[in-house]
DNA sequence: GCCGCAAATATTGGCGCCAATTTTGTGACT
DNA sequence: AGTCACAAAATTGGCGCCAATATTTGCGGC
């Protein structure tokens, strides 16, 4: 890579003329299974806040070698949804209070703006589409939390989707994630993260086509879901065993 | 890992207590030098889209070796700055002209909101930091392009920060990136990207506590932008030294 | 002279190994 | 008995090497 020499008439490589990358496999990082594994267990809240990812744990899991783990991790931290520390390892990410508020206003903004935009522009085929996810929705088994939870973050992503809009899309997604890892991080225990009958009630107005119904409904939805968590005083820097074995102490009082 | 005994009395290690990651150094590799140098290479329109970033190239110019190269381009690409391609290299992202109209839909309702949120609590150090940016603007250098593509950012950087949420200042610094290389891939050769007119007026607004003003001129402003790009048909495969020669053959032709 | 095929070259991808740092466990000392 | 210091173990970080793939160059045939 050194010029040592000043001129040189005849160049040995004539200005590369790296081709352009045109219609080449998209396929992004997002399809890794690893990604898709850890995300889908947040998602599911499987894995909680603060929680660590370590690396030989993983490869181990998901049958690969450690390299790719690190490259799914590394993938994850800059979209904020684990936490690289220098030297101690990858963690899930844990909003602070401030930030999940924020994640909340966020959504307010985006998917208020989605939901106007997904009024407008609604096919016929968008009709269908939110009709056959309105219908899994009123059907799926209430006991299944796992599925509950997927199907509830699907009917936002399918507002996004009917939006049109790729970027708001995308965006969409990760402010779903980052909820998810808000709400675990803050909720009262036991709560849904949804309000199970909120998603019938906008999916009627899209269908309705009363865009301001609708987006009045989606944000008093989401204003309703950031009601639902509370600030933790204090008990932040106490780690969780402490708490479990206090509550476990307690009870043993109690109990006997 | 695997638990191939069913019980054991006391095992080897008594379940990790990982000490929560509180407290910690939360430097995020967008502080990374090589990060920060593609970044403003890029917003500075020195890096144009397509552009191939090879990992030894990179390497050397930086002063590193190759891993932090592979870290950086990993994130840039996490972030959709950069296209990484198996077996060929990353480049400077290209948006699709679809992709770049959704990223203007995007700001469109992301910095309205931001504007909105900025009057409304504006302080007296927010007038401040405002008031010395529209100084600084406004006697800056014309004629020195990388210093008015970077003040010009600035602008719209700061009002998202006097929103006063982080979670929607990240996305407004995506986005402004990503506009960066919409407006590279489309422009008109020689216009600006922003119109030297619109950023006095729109912080004259905030300062002067006119919401529906603010934000009605920070619309227009991003509807500006958004018509000074045109797609670009068929041309796209054409490349880009073909373009370079026949400009040099037909100014040779016309010189002599 | 031009096109297609094959060797050569350059570049990226991945694995193993070892250094650096942190975390855990033990023991001595106050 | 508690605390501090030190050593051992575990985990992450980074470098060098080599394989896999793509791109360029060179050559021969048409």
């Amino acid at each position: 890579m050194k010029r040592t020499r000043p001129l040189k008439r005849k160049p040995k490589r004539s200005e590369p003329k790296h081709r352009e990358p045109e219609a080449v496999d998209p396929r992004s990082i997002d399809d890794d299974p690893v990604v898709q594994g850890i995300l889908t267990a947040i998602s599911q809240k499987r894995l909680k806040p603060g929680a660590k990812l370590g690396e030989d744990k993983l490869a181990a899991a998901f049958g690969t070698t450690r390299i790719h783990i690190r490259q799914a991790l590394s993938h994850l931290a800059s979209r904020k949804v684990v936490m690289q520390i220098p030297n101690r390892g990858a963690f899930v990410y844990r909003p602070s209070w401030e930030e999940a508020q924020d994640i909340f206003a966020a959504r307010r903004i985006i998917e208020t703006a989605a939901v106007s935009a997904a009024v407008d522009r609604l096919d016929k085929a968008g009709k269908a589409e939110l009709k056959a996810h309105m219908e899994r929705e009123a059907r799926h088994d209430r006991n299944d939390r796992w599925a509950s939870l997927s199907l509830t973050a699907e009917f936002h992503i399918l507002v996004a989707k009917l939006a049109g809009n790729r970027v708001l899309l995308e965006m969409s997604r990760e402010l779903m994630l980052r909820t998810s890892l808000a709400i675990a991080t803050f909720e009262q225990p036991g709560e849904p993260d949804c309000s199970p009958d909120a998603h019938p009630d906008i999916g009627a107005l899209i269908l309705a086509r009363d865009k301001a119904g609708a987006v009045h409904a989606m944000r008093h939805h989401i204003e309703e879901m950031e009601q639902r968590i509370r600030p933790r005083d204090g008990e932040d820097e106490v780690d969780e065993l402490t708490a479990i074995f206090q509550e476990i102490g307690a009870r043993a009082r109690a109990g006997g």
